[in-house]
RNA sequence: GAACCCGUAGCUCAGUUGGCUAGAGCACUUGACUUUUAAUCAAGGGGUCCUGGGUUCGAGCCCCAGCGGGUUCACCA
């Protein structure tokens, strides 16, 4: 590998480091006492006695101001930065000048992380600063991260922001991108805030498989995989749902689970070939309790993750709390179209379609259809949570038949900025009727369409020997945090998204000398 | 899968109709400086202009192909 100056001066700094009896990778633990953030926030120097008069802080050196015997630094820890003062003559008290002189002045790296003791006290400038006795050096780093400054007005200079190194090296980007790093953090208190809600409603996280004979569940393509000991093909899973249903049918009354899917399909600003959703069942409810429900999560979540109901999304301000506007898929397609399909067989709705500027083909259903008005003319327009209920029951072949309306399903799903974030049935327990559409799932499949379910033998069966009354659900984690950390793309609330192989280096090829 | 845009120093970017030895700031090196803060000042090093062909007296720039990336569309959550 061919190593850049910057690369050859840090090795030989290291090496160096060694001449002078410090190792560059020292085993030994270093007590953290402070935080910068902690004494960012917390310092007082009014009165006699300012407080953190003792304390041991580490992180990386990101930048150092040289003048002479005396130094200010950056330190950036786990929580953010703080300004180091060091003097030479407080670091080397005595005729040894070395560590100043050598160690801090040429030695240390931009990146490299160092243990500071000393005490806080605010400079004449106004900066609370940690005025260091004792330096260590904690780990060299041998390549130059990247150089993000900041004036005080805030204004970014050389910011790291090209995508791909961003996402190939999230690690430099969660270095020196302070806002990349609490998009992460969001991320993770909205999974732990979705996680107490449950638990503290007494539901069960569960564990279902990942690699499984039949892709149930969902409509998608899977990836496709082998057991050499089985000798059999195996499915990466596209849902979970056909198997928390077994446990419901198994006795838990209320299971959930947050875990990756996968989906052999394109990438975009929105979606990517794993991704995290959460299914969660609970028996003995109806769809209508679970609206009220998802309401209730939602603000909780949000008010956790941001602190506040209204939650700004593509310059749009999102109220999460309820209760939500809710509309059925006819009247929706009536109040954006002017248009009533609820009587229309499928010839009728071909008409509408094309009179609407819909685009179709041969293989669709009426549900199908209907879907395609509503994705192309009213999907885009729910901007607030919005609730749309009751599907037609070709599409949704896993929802129980609706109480009242022919022809219908007792399902929702919610979008919020023109986009659907969660999907709910009052699940259908019938062993008959559930293998009836399965049936006709097949003859859709058998007409063209791609995305038909296959039939599961295994989990009918099992909702023969009886699955309660029960409501189901699921969201998707990746656009929830998108939408509660006003994010975009996908790839942002992603740690390592998906990407293509890195362009390999070619080989030299034998040059013969001549 | 399709269309469009982009690829120049470690980073962020200039680079004129195609014309001298390819530039700037930051980073890096050397020196000065004991309360600075995008520290400053002085001097210096650093380039396979994504790759491979082609046009031309001459290509970072024009043409073709490839690789990588981005954006939009389609499918999907």
């Amino acid at each position: 590998m061919q190593l850049s100056e910057q690369e050859i001066l840090r090795r030989e700094n290291m090496e160096k480091l060694r001449e002078l009896g410090i190792d560059p990778f020292p085993p030994e633990a270093f007590d953290v006492t402070a935080y910068a953030k902690e004494i960012q926030e917390e310092f007082n120097d009014e009165g006699d006695k300012p407080n953190f008069q003792d304390v041991s802080l580490a992180g990386r050196l990101m930048g150092s101001r040289v003048m002479g015997k005396a130094s200010f630094a950056e330190l950036q820890d786990s929580t953010g930065r703080i300004q180091v003062y060091i003097a030479r003559d407080e670091i080397c008290p005595g005729e040894d000048k070395d560590m100043y002189n050598k160690v801090f002045k040429k030695l240390l790296d931009i990146g490299d992380y160092i243990g500071v003791k000393g005490h806080v006290f605010r400079t004449r400038m106004g900066e609370i600063t940690v005025h260091v006795t004792e330096l260590k050096v904690l780990g060299k780093t041998l390549s130059p991260l990247p150089v993000v400054k900041r004036d005080e007005e805030g204004n970014v200079y050389d910011a790291f922001t090209d995508p791909e190194q961003r996402y190939r090296q999230r690690y430099l980007d969660l270095t020196v991108n302070p806002h990349v790093r609490e998009i992460f953090i969001k991320r993770s208190r909205l999974v732990s805030a979705m996680r107490r809600f449950f638990d503290d409603r007494g539901w069960l996280e569960v564990e279902t498989p990942i690699l499984q004979p039949i892709h149930g569940g969902a409509a998608a393509r899977p990836f496709k995989t082998h057991h050499n000991t089985l000798d059999m093909p195996l499915y990466m899973r596209i849902a979970n749902e056909l198997y928390l249903k077994r446990l419901i049918v198994g006795g838990f009354e209320g299971v959930y689970e947050i875990g990756k899917m996968f989906r052999n399909e394109g990438m975009d600003r929105t979606h990517n070939p794993e991704f995290t959703s959460m299914e969660i069942y609970v028996a003995y409810k109806d769809y209508n309790w679970m609206m009220e429900m998802v309401e209730k999560l939602l603000e909780y979540i949000a008010i956790e993750v941001t602190g506040h109901t209204k939650v700004e999304y593509e310059g749009n301000l999102i109220n999460y709390a309820g209760p939500y506007r809710r509309l059925t898929m006819y009247e929706s397609i009536e109040e954006y179209t002017g248009i009533d399909i609820s009587g229309m067989d499928e010839a009728e709705l071909r008409a509408t379609c094309k009179k609407l500027h819909v685009e179709v083909d041969e293989s669709m259903g009426r549900g199908k259809l209907i879907d395609e008005i509503f994705g192309e003319k009213v999907e885009a327009n729910l901007i607030q949570p919005t609730y749309i209920t009751d599907y037609p029951i070709e599409m949704t072949p896993l929802a129980k038949k609706h109480r009242s309306e022919p022809g219908l399903v007792e399902r929702f799903e919610l979008f919020v900025n023109g986009k659907e974030i969660a999907n709910a049935y009052t699940e259908l327990n019938d062993p008959i009727d559930q293998r009836g559409r399965f049936e006709e799932q097949l003859k859709l499949a058998a007409r063209g369409d791609e995305e038909a379910m296959a039939l599961d033998d295994a989990f009918l069966r099992s909702l023969e020997y009886g699955m309660p009354p029960t409501s189901g659900l699921g969201i998707g984690i990746d656009r929830l945090t998108m939408l509660m950390t006003n994010q975009h793309s996908i790839q942002e609330v992603l740690f390592f998204p998906q990407m293509r192989p890195q362009k390999k280096q070619e080989e030299a090829p034998e040059d013969t000398a001549e």
